[in-house]
DNA sequence: CTATAAATGTTATGTTATAACATATCAAGT
DNA sequence: ACTTGATATGTTATAACATAACATTTATAG
């Protein structure tokens, strides 16, 4: 079944800090290094919880004293998205936190085309058809993005 | 089930001729005007018959004394994407003609990381999926791309 | 306390994409 | 055929996204 994260309401401050806590375990967890550039980009794109560009992260990132030149941004997004603690939203060429980053998971990414919010279903049904797939075909899968356009419940609504 | 298109070999003459009298039948059928860009568009994509980027295309275009800047290239692969001709490959920023244009279908791309050759999985329990996602979420989704990164059968042979 | 690796930073450039406007072509009605 | 309105093609200019290559700093293991 799915389960959607990003439409509803809910305490956005708590959610900003248990998702930090979260990377920071994530990263312990795994011998690497939540940096103050790394832990800030993370917390940027959880501020805003939306799907933001690379140079939109960079921008902030130079407010606060950090480099101002695109590899700052674009390393920072690769580390946080090869941890799977960000996603790359395909679509948009733009990157979201995630809001679950301790379960694996194949998200797919919902994406307004009216207000350009995007939230993320987890679809744990996934893991068996790609699988499936793999089997049928002999192609060895390593990652899987789904992404789907439409109209939000909000944008409908109107 | 699934079924792949793309790694296999074909006769590949045939098969362009073929899709592009299917363009010209679609294009006929919805009202629509397949020009003389537009034909030649995909039919470089179908003779290459593998993802091939805006600029590339505009190369072969321009070589063929149409128009030589961007906006050539992407308004006629925006129309070929519409129609369902032309998929594009959001994770490479690409195009890649369908090879059957006919079925309305949410493809699977499989991407090579090896080879980079892209073939095209038809999920038909796609559209049942889609459904209950809306359902779900409220969501009313309009296209859904589907990418998965992997090694290919030829690849992982060696 | 060094040697090595990892991370940060810069310069420069490459790649992908679109806005805005000018011109040409097509299709329908007269 | 002739005008008109819509569609398509073309150009200029620029925006947006991304990475290679190299210099410098910071962390950490020996």
């Amino acid at each position: 079944m799915s389960s959607i994260i990003g439409f509803e309401k809910h305490d956005h401050g708590s959610c900003v800090y248990a998702a930090l806590q979260s990377a920071d375990q994530v990263c312990q967890d795994r011998g690497l290094r939540l940096t103050p550039v790394r832990r800030r980009t993370l917390e940027v794109l959880l501020e805003h919880h939306r799907a933001m560009g690379a140079y939109d992260v960079l921008e902030r990132l130079k407010e606060d004293g950090f480099g101002s030149k695109p590899p700052i941004a674009y390393r920072a997004l690769g580390f946080l998205v090869e941890q799977g603690l960000v996603h790359r939203v395909e679509k948009l060429n733009a990157y979201i936190a995630c809001t679950h980053p301790d379960q694996d998971h194949t998200p797919t990414m919902l994406i307004c085309s009216e207000c350009h919010k995007v939230a993320e279903a987890i679809e744990t049904t996934q893991e068996k058809r790609l699988t499936h797939m793999q089997q049928q075909s002999g192609f060895r899968v390593t990652s899987v993005a789904i992404e789907a356009d439409g109209i939000c419940p909000d944008c409908d609504g109107k």
